[in-house]
DNA sequence: TAATATTTTTAGATTGCTCTAAATAAAATA
DNA sequence: TATTTTATTTAGAGCAATCTAAAAATATTA
């Protein structure tokens, strides 16, 4: 198996590329891993040697299929562990991902695909980023910044791409957690930020900032 | 916090205080981390240099209040977690160790404690071993060993001294899991072996080897 | 394109935990 | 009590992961 560490490496990877569709930096992953470039290129070395990784000096890096594998592996683990902390424990969605970090190490194949079972095959984690089934596929759904949107379109929340804990207690007092049924109102020119109705109940006004981390389903 | 290397020194220190009521030496430390006596010893200055332990040289080592403290805490992990995974997730009592060994060193107090409410605060895990509460106290029932019943005698199956696999499985197949009730019938001279009354049923002969490991509530 | 700035790698060291081999202390035995 | 055996500690080293400072490669900008 692959150490505490290199786990970490490979999942910084991971969530980098997500975000990047490009080979990867050193520079980046230290900044993700809050480790120095220099401990980077030492582990990226460490990586390559045992083919999780390709790696070519200078020029960033990528995860081979057994690292991907590995990634994936991990992401399920943290996801399904946020799950129970949240639905079996009584956890909020803000408290979760610092335990989830620890949990996702835990190595047994066994435990992991009984706790799926237990929480009945989630989809989704608390933040409504998907869950990888047992053997890595990953079902993304089709999702659109609320700051995308046209005035008149209404969607339901389904997940965040802005996981702090300020955030997510913000959507809370908002109203505006998973699931929640929103409608544009109206754009406000002047400073961005949007009206919205929400659950045909009441309305609000979310700033821009608020706006571009909430994804909805049309 | 202390690294998971110091919590599983500070364990078997426990552990072997529990048997020993003396100090414990630096080689059954080392037997039972499965490290060598020299490595025990670099451990104890450090755990000493942190007063988690009382250290002489040559003396042997026994645990501090803190060090008392931190290796209670691990025990409460270790069992709520087992009681997890078989009350939970369905694991039989015989698998649940190794992975209960990863999840006792995850760091959270507010994860122990909703554990331990979800799981109806129980007072003992799988093997009948009994689990601290929050404060550290730990209930310890009366438990005797089969051994040392005379023929007439009843009692509830309530404990193991024994808990590797290979003789897990070996008392579900004889039917003797916690909570059955069993009455000596018959002490054989020969081998030592032992006739007993199954919950009032059916009867079983069983080695001197088995029954010495099997711990009971009069 | 040449000079400058940024990024990445290498060199050399540190920390935590481990080991083997050798030295020392304690315990057992003759 | 002297000798031998056993237990424990010290000395010296290795490995994984980290760091700072310096060197090298790449990218930017004039
Ligand atoms: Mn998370
Ligand atoms: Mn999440
Ligand atoms: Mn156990
Ligand atoms: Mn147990």
């Amino acid at each position: 198996m692959h150490s505490f560490t290199e786990e970490n490496y490979l999942k910084a990877i991971y969530h980098l590329s997500e975000a990047n569709l490009l080979a990867v930096s050193t520079n980046q992953i230290a900044e993700m891993t809050s480790t120095k470039a220099a401990s980077v290129t030492d582990m990226l070395k460490k990586l390559a040697e045992k083919k999780l990784i390709h790696y070519i000096r200078y020029q960033g890096v990528t995860l081979t299929n057994s690292g991907l594998t590995a990634a994936v592996n991990i992401i399920r683990k943290h996801r399904l562990w946020e799950v129970f902390l949240v639905e079996k424990l009584g956890f909020k969605w803000d408290e979760v991902h610092d335990i989830a970090e620890e949990l996702e190490h835990i190595n047994s194949e066994a435990l992991i695909n009984r706790l799926d079972d237990f929480l009945g095959n989630p989809v989704a984690d608390p933040h409504g980023d998907p869950i990888p089934d047992k053997s890595g596929k990953i079902k993304q759904k089709k999702l659109v910044k609320i700051t995308d949107m046209q005035a008149g379109e209404s969607g339901t929340v389904s997940g965040v791409s802005e996981h702090s804990s300020l955030f997510l207690k913000l959507l809370d007092k908002l109203g505006l957690t998973l699931g929640t049924g929103v409608k544009i109102l109206e754009l406000n020119e002047y400073d961005g930020s949007i009206m919205l109705s929400i659950d045909r109940s009441k309305e609000q006004t979310i700033s821009r900032d608020v706006a571009k981390n909430i994804l909805v389903i049309l």
